[in-house]
RNA sequence: GCUCCUGUGGCGGAAUUGGAAUACGCGCGGCGCUUAGAACGCCGUCCCGCAAGGGUUAGAGGUUCGAGUCCUCUCAGGAGCACCA
């Protein structure tokens, strides 16, 4: 079989004909939008790109012929990071790599021979793509969604811009894993934090896997408590200067049942209130010399478990807890967070193991006001925070209560005084979404001196990415286009006056949250995509890609969604209704694959050598799809041979003079009834492997037959067709058929030659396998009973022990008990 | 530290709801074809035992007539979270 001459032949004449062109709508066929992740260009396809498309498009596929209008487009995320950084390392302006390599990865792309339709591609990159990102950002920035903030953020040194909250994982830049650190910068952020809630809520109805889900729910982290008033106590040094100033502090706490035990607050080094309260704390030097320390350190180093907790009390004030009027002392210290809550705790030792360290440390009271043993009177002494639920002592009119109940009676106590209410706190934050890089998006904002901060008016679209020369990251915390005085200097659209552009572009992560979006109207002008088109298609019903985007790509497309839903662009509330992930494919080192490793794998080789059709049905035969696994280089071989040996049964078939029509073979018709069934279902759920695995059988029996029907054999080239779309097309014009295998509709199956007649009754005594016998179906007990105690081996197993009990499973097995 | 997932032959992996463990493929061994090899075809391939039979799903216990599957503990690997009050 020449199967470089198959696949350069079906690849032409599937364009020319264009059957895989999308209409956006069949008579009689309902649309099913079934969505790969886009790729980066950033090089060559590797393994992990054919892992992830290649068995996707064995689901489409299988969809469309079961009777959908499947629509499957691919594109590229051309702009960001990463493939700017491996410009800039080649030399190379990050334009002219970029699409150099779309040009190279769409020819690996047409290679594997996916149903595509290639007339919807969208690359980030173009111009009339951007357009639609800055327009989105305008929309953000229009209803107060986007906002600009000078705070400090997360700068990755090496790639000399700040990074999402997202994209630092445990302390290090994402992509280049350079260390990093705080800096103060003006940046501009998406507020997704206003729709935590509903991000979190609408996860429920998905059809996500569940890990994926409680990833974006720990992200997103919510919690219900109180936010509580606590009163500064007048103090010796009060002077009539700051008498108004920071009368109270709030603090946020979800175990208001614990406050009697309260011994003291503290407060993060950027609370407001040390500025404040200046003239009132005694050593407010030495506060200002720990607050800039603690500024200092980067998160990791901030939130380092290992290490011990520092902190400073602020002497000469003092605050007075609501509940008992107690006066207690406040801290600062760099374990309590300034952008979470209210950047203040109220610190209870005996029931939180962080406050516990502490007063441990600083040798401050701790008092038990919860018992773990109710309703034992006496607490022991503990020798660690008890942090469980209790029944309460020490704490006034709320003795006796449990936890539950009084959270509840003292949230009520509590706002009924008007000094608290119920708040719900996410651990969300806003997404940074300004990169001072070259290669992205340009922020469509224009500053001018008399109007402010001004939008680029829509009809003014897009603001243009120059093409500098100058284009290399710069280390003073601005983009390369500040550098650009084309680009910078602009008129202010409203005054007319000399104005500047925003110089910094947006994060890669704004331009997909919206490209699945695009898919639907990829050449439209004049709106980002036409309403009845996206009626048509949207919401996605299957979406592929990896795991790694959990908590990025996936909270950001969905943030971007409902936003666009409360502004009536949309009309439904989550972008994607069902997601799979695909596993990661290791080196045959068990390593995951790296050049410095040299371990990869190049799906390229592979199909000169195997072919495409070999290369995908590998993919899918290795094992379950989320898994991945190792990369086995010999295991290719089974799959090759599976296919020579269909194309040489075909032949022979084909070649054969003997009349075929003939044969009639009840057992071989019912496996091959049972195997649309098997190949069908197991596709539909992504169990690749095993639908592989049974269309071997099938073909091992089939083989065996001297004489076929063709018709049969039909079948079992259009079982193999999504897998082995060249090489089933080939075959299928071979066995005379005039249109494309890939148009016609997956076989049915009869379910009455399905049906068992027969089947192998299990004997066990004692739970053991001691016989088996075939019968026929939906025997009776009685009947199944009498049957094997008749038999000779049985008899002499049971010998003269009595029978106790006999457990019969219909149409599986029978058990005597002895 | 906490949470979740995974552990089945030499290897990748099968095994509806608890009901024949090791399907399918790789590899390996033997035979055939061949001058020889490659390719291909056929047969064999969890362990002990001549056999009857017995044992085996990381390890130890438990529930059950019956456990790879459910429960408890231990070990190993992976993923996520990690001062969020």
């Amino acid at each position: 079989m020449n199967f470089k001459k198959i696949e350069k032949k079906w690849q032409r004449i599937w364009k020319q004909k264009g059957i895989y062109k999308t209409k956006d709508k069949v008579r009689g066929k309902n649309n099913f939008y079934h969505l790969v992740m886009f790729p980066y260009p950033s090089g060559n396809l590797h393994i992990g790109h054919w892992y992830n498309f290649a068995p996707a498009d064995v689901f489409s596929r299988f969809k469309r012929m079961s009777g959908f209008n499947v629509l499957s487009p691919i594109g590229f995320d051309a702009f960001g990071l990463p493939a700017e950084n491996a410009a800039i390392k080649h030399g190379i302006h990050p334009k002219d790599w970029t699409y150099k390599n779309i040009k190279a990865m769409t020819v690996q792309l047409e290679s594997m021979g996916n149903m595509y339709d290639w007339s919807r591609k969208i690359i980030t990159a173009d111009l009339e793509y951007y357009k639609w990102t800055q327009w989105m950002f305008l929309q953000f920035y229009k209803n107060g969604l986007a906002y600009k903030k000078n705070a400090p953020a997360n700068w990755c040194p090496k790639c000399h811009t700040v990074l999402a909250n997202e994209q630092v994982v445990n302390g290090q830049c994402e992509r280049c894993e350079a260390q990093v650190v705080k800096r103060e910068i003006e940046q501009w952020l998406f507020k997704i934090t206003d729709y935590a809630g509903k991000l979190l809520k609408d996860l429920d109805g998905l059809d996500w896997p569940e890990k994926t889900k409680t990833m974006q729910k720990n992200w997103i982290g919510k919690s219900e408590g109180v936010e509580i008033k606590f009163k500064i106590q007048n103090s010796s040094r009060q002077n009539k200067f700051d008498a108004d100033l920071a009368e109270s502090v709030n603090v946020f706490t979800t175990r208001l049942d614990t406050i009697f035990g309260c011994t003291y607050l503290v407060i993060s080094p950027e609370n407001q209130m040390i500025e404040n309260l200046k003239l009132r704390i005694e050593n407010y030097d030495e506060i200002i010399k720990y607050v800039k320390q603690a500024k200092k350190k980067s998160d990791l180093q901030r939130t380092d478990l290992a290490k011990e907790k520092t902190g400073i009390e602020l002497k000469g004030i003092r605050a007075v807890n609501p509940f008992n009027n107690e006066e207690i002392s406040i801290y600062a210290a760099d374990y309590v967070l300034g952008h979470y809550g209210t950047g203040a705790v109220m610190a209870v030792p005996a029931h939180d193991e962080r406050d516990w360290e502490f007063a441990k440390k600083y040798n401050l009271p701790v008092k038990i006001t919860i018992c773990p043993n109710y309703p034992a009177p006496v607490c022991p002494v503990l020798e660690e925070a008890y942090t469980g639920n209790g029944h309460l002592i020490n704490s006034g009119e709320f003795n006796g209560l449990i936890s539950q109940e009084a959270r509840e009676k003292m949230a009520k106590w509590l706002e009924e005084k008007k000094i608290g209410s119920r708040k719900i706190n996410y651990k969300l934050r806003d997404w940074l979404v300004s990169r001072q890089r070259y290669w992205g998006a340009p922020i469509p904002i224009i500053y001018c001196d008399k109007c402010g901060v001004i939008p680029v008016p829509e009809k003014n679209l897009p603001v243009k990415l120059p093409n500098v020369k100058n284009y290399l990251p710069t280390e003073e915390g601005k983009s390369p286009l500040a550098h650009s005085e084309k680009f910078v200097n602009v008129k202010c659209p409203k005054c007319g006056a000399k104005a500047k552009r925003e110089t910094d572009t947006m994060d890669t992560f704004v331009c997909s949250s919206w490209y699945y979006l695009r898919y639907t109207d990829p050449k439209n002008n004049k709106k980002f995509a036409d309403a009845k088109k996206m009626k048509a298609w949207l919401p996605v019903d299957m979406y592929i890609g990896g795991a790694e985007h959990s908590v990025l790509h996936l909270l950001y497309a969905r943030f971007f969604t409902k936003v666009l839903n409360d502004l009536k662009y949309l009309n439904f509330k989550e972008p994607f209704s069902a997601l799979r992930h695909q596993g990661i494919i290791l080196g045959p080192d068990g390593q995951k694959m790296s050049k410095s490793k040299g371990n990869i794998v190049d799906p390229d080789e592979l199909v000169k050598n195997f072919g495409a059709d070999a290369v995908r049905m590998h993919l899918c035969f290795m094992g379950p799809y989320d898994q991945g696994g190792l990369w086995n280089p010999t295991g290719i071989l089974g799959i090759k041979r599976f296919l020579d040996r269909i194309f040489a049964f075909t032949q022979k078939l084909i070649n054969d003079q003997r009349p075929t029509i003939s044969d009639k073979n009840p057992k071989l018709e019912k496996l091959l009834h049972q195997t649309i069934k098997k190949t069908g279902e197991d596709i539909e759920n992504f169990r690749f492997n095993t639908a592989i695995s049974s269309l071997m059988i099938l073909f091992n029996e089939m083989e065996k037959q001297p004489l076929l029907k063709i018709e049969n054999w039909k079948l079992i080239i259009k079982l193999l067709s999504p897998f082995a779309p060249y090489l089933a097309e080939e075959l299928w014009q071979q066995l005379k058929n005039k249109k494309s295998i890939h148009l016609e509709p997956w076989p049915k199956y009869n379910p009455k030659l399905i049906k068992e007649e027969e089947f192998e009754l299990i004997i066990q005594i004692n739970g053991k396998v001691r016989d088996k016998v075939l019968v026929s179906q939906n025997i009776a007990q009685k009947e199944a009973e009498k049957l094997i105690l008749s038999r000779e081996k049985i008899k002499s197993f049971i010998a003269n022990q009595s029978i106790k009990k006999i457990i019969f499973v219909p149409n599986k097995l029978i058990n005597i008990v002895v």
